[in-house]
Parts: structure tokens; sequence; C-alpha cells
DNA sequence: CTGCCCCTGTAA
DNA sequence: TTACAGGGGCAG
């Protein structure tokens, strides 16, 4: 479930402990790892090239090398990045210079590491909208839009071209808070709402981001206590932190919605 | 817009 | 043993 907050700790911990350094040699463990590319295409991209940065966009890692080669990573639902060493479910070892080593972990084996040039870069970044803790992302721009499309509002928040970033926990987050039932078209919210949801993206994410440096970046006992505590996401059944009443679980675009009916209308 | 697919661990 | 989860890309 790496989403943005994730995503952006994963990303500051990879930063501190690669930026600046060489990368020695690139070791794909599982080839799939890397499609549509292949193994001996990412070596020859990547290796022996200096990390100048490692940045996020949207749910995607984008480490930049010298030369303008670009690795792009996508955690997609269960993966990682990290400094811990290699384990079952490791695909791809980048051994740094300074005798480190970054590991891209997958254990679903969905996400995938690839190494664009700058005309493939653009297209893979082409359609993602406005970073939503940014000040390119504007309430006066998110409203308009928002009067524009029929979409229900969970499948709107979760459409990269109209915010980057938010997944299935998040979305679902942002609209308990702002009170709005997932399934509202978006067009059809009422005049303060919109404006409502903006702000409740930005809460429920500036918290979540708090919460994942802390986790990530902390061994052991902090991470249980620094972790982000959904209201809704994953709580079929329980009882609703605001009202008391059962969270409820529905079908959206063939994934699981958590709300509750009570408070959000 | 909906639905299928990628892929595999885990829950039922 | 099967169903499901899930982001995103793509076909229909």
């Amino acid at each position: 479930m790496p989403e943005l907050p994730e995503v952006e700790a994963v990303v500051a911990r990879a930063r501190r402990a690669a930026k600046g350094r060489t990368i020695r040699k690139i070791e794909v463990l599982r080839a799939s790892a890397v499609r549509p590319q292949t193994a001996a295409l990412v070596a020859r991209r990547a290796g022996n090239r200096r990390i100048e940065n490692i940045e996020r966009r949207g749910k995607n890692i984008l480490i930049r090398l010298a030369g303008g080669y670009t690795i792009r990573i996508h955690l997609k639902l269960n993966g990682d990045l990290h400094t811990d060493g290699v384990n079952w479910s490791s695909r791809v070892i980048f051994h740094l210079s300074g005798g480190r080593q970054l590991v891209f972990d997958e254990p679903r084996a969905l996400g995938t590491v690839n190494v664009l040039d700058e005309k493939q870069l653009a297209a893979a970044l082409a359609g993602i909208g406005p970073e939503p803790l940014s000040r390119e992302f504007r309430a006066e721009d998110f409203v308009e839009a928002a009067g524009k499309s029929r979409l229900a509002a969970k499948l709107f928040l979760m459409d990269q071209k109209r915010v980057a970033g938010l997944g299935n926990v998040y979305a679902a987050e942002a609209l308990f808070r702002a009170r709005i039932h997932p399934g509202r078209r978006m067009n059809e919210l009422g005049a303060g709402e919109a404006g409502e949801l903006y702000g409740a993206i930005r809460e429920v994410l500036r918290e979540a981001v708090k919460s994942a440096k802390i986790a990530y970046n902390h061994p052991g006992g902090h991470k249980e206590a620094a972790r982000f505590k959904p209201s809704v996401y994953g709580r079929e059944g329980e009882p609703c932190v605001r009202c008391g009443s059962r969270i409820r679980r529905i079908q959206q675009g063939g994934r699981s919605t958590y709300f509750c009916a009570h408070c959000q209308r």
C-alpha cells in the first residue's frame, strides 16, 4: 500500500543512503522486475553512473543519474527500497560505491524498475497531475475540475491525472475527513464540499507523511507508535471513530471502498 | 466507462 | 484449492 506518504519516506531514506554514490553494479534477481526492459539494458544504461539525486513524483521513485538517464521505480502494492540487505522478496540489488547497497523488494512482483531516457521519462510522467502538497495544487483548480467531472468522488481522487499520489487508503481517508460519500459524483458536490475535500486531502497526507517518515526511519518500537491509523480503510464492521456506526465496504472500480454511511453523505 | 491482466502471498 | 487484494496499463 505504498502511496504518496510511504513513497516520500522511502525516497528520503534512499536519498540519504545513495545520493552522490556511483552504481557499481546492478544485479537483477528476477527478470520480470525490470519488464518490459531487460537486465542487460538496465545494466548498460545505469551501470557506473553517479546518482545525482533521488526524487518522488506521485508514487514514482526517480533516481536521477549523471548522463541523463533516470531510474524509475514503482513500488505498486508492497514494494520497498531499502538498505537492510537481501531477502527472499528482493528483486534488484544496486551495488553502490562505498560498499553500500540499495535493495528493491516486491513480494507481489508487480512493482518495476526501469531505466528511462529523457523522452521516455517525460512520457511516463506526462499523465500525472499536481503534487497535492505543493503550491501547484490549488483549491480553485481542484474545485473547477470537480465541477466538470461526473466521476464518483473516490475514483476521481484515485485518478493520478487529477491529483498525484493518492491510492485506495488515503482517498478513502480524505473522503471520510470531508464527510463525503465515496459514490457521490464530483459535479454534484455542494458549494463548499469540493473545497472541504481539497483541504482534507492535504491534511490527511501531511499527517501521513509525518507518520511514514518516523516509521521508515526509526527502528523497532517507534514504528508501531508512529504508524498512521486509518479511520475507515480496512475497518469493515468496526465502529466509526466519529459516530460509532459500523464502517461499510463497497466495490468501486473493482476495488474495496471503506466508509461510514452515517457520517459520509 | 468497464474489465482484464500483470503476479504471488495470504485468507478463507 | 480457490478467491482475493491491489496500481496501473491497455483493450474493448
